[in-house]
DNA sequence: AGTATAACAGAATAATATTCATAAAATTAC
DNA sequence: GTAATTTTATGAATATTATTCTGTTATACT
């Protein structure tokens, strides 16, 4: 017997999340013509994909601009935190416009990533939850002029 | 006459658009049962995000672990671009490795942020396209630890 | 080889997307 | 303010698609 999952991504399951990393609205329809199978057999993979944990979701990207998201800023901080157990990142990530947390080698502990109107929302951010967060030594903020390429989409491998 | 596209979203599109980007494979039905319209009316406004430019793309998140894209870094690089045009981050962004590209104030022109394989696979990156874009003066590489929150949700105001 | 398991195809059905004609609402012009 | 124009909405009809299910084939395991 074997209840185990099977973690192995084959060939159809790479060319099926190529296509909705693509296009996540695609239909079964669609990916069965182009990967020459029934649309049925489709959806039983994207299933699979979604229980397994392969696919974490289906997301529309907006433009910021149109939501007068203008500024983007990537901060840097130092915090005391004890190794290994982090409360500092997880109060960071509980905030809404902070789109990234991660913990990253050499002096500076955390890179942060944040997104809002403008500079003086993301100094009122600052002020009422940065401040709020203990352990926080030091803050260094980076602000975005222009954003050449932004997205997510991986480099997702032939086989 | 107005031929001008309206680009002012109201109440109903930043619902529609709050929706969406929690789910993009959310269907009109159900958006119409939570918004209480009809989900002819739905679809009208999804198109018209779409045209308007609002609505960039559907896609799909996968877990990069799965696809063992074990390595995220961050590379701050200097350039002689002459002011304004920027040949560097355009070079930069046509890699796929390299999922975002910004120009940045401060004495490092550039902030990129790469996912690869392994650091093995970084390397190879590096010597294969970085080194081969003219005008980067210099490269500082940080290596993340760990990822405590990485989405590119925005913030959607109430109206 | 034999059994168990997983993956697939194809048909039937359920649900959804899409179109369209019409009505209501909002906007604009005068 | 009112008429004309444009925008947005509804609801029904139709086209597509999702989903389920059954039987079959392929695969893995012993």
């Amino acid at each position: 017997m074997s209840t185990e999952n099977n973690l192995s991504l084959d060939k159809t399951d790479l060319s099926i999340l190529r296509l909705m990393q693509e296009n996540s609205r695609i239909s079964n329809v669609q990916m069965a013509k182009e990967l020459d199978m029934a649309p049925s057999a489709i959806l039983e993979r994207v299933k699979k994909l979604e229980q397994k944990n392969v696919i974490l979701q289906y997301t529309t990207r907006i433009n910021p601009a149109r939501l007068n998201l203008k500024l983007l800023a990537f901060i840097s901080m130092k915090a005391s935190d004890s190794i290994g157990c982090s409360t500092t990142a997880l109060e960071l990530a509980k905030i809404p416009e902070v789109q990234e947390v991660h913990h990253i080698a050499g002096e500076d502990c955390y890179l942060v990533k944040v997104r809002t109107t403008d500079s003086a929302s993301l100094m009122a951010l600052m002020r009422d939850h940065f401040s709020k967060i203990p352990n926080i030594l030091s803050i260094r903020s980076t602000i975005v002029l222009e954003t050449v390429k932004e997205q997510q989409q991986l480099v997702i491998p032939e086989k």
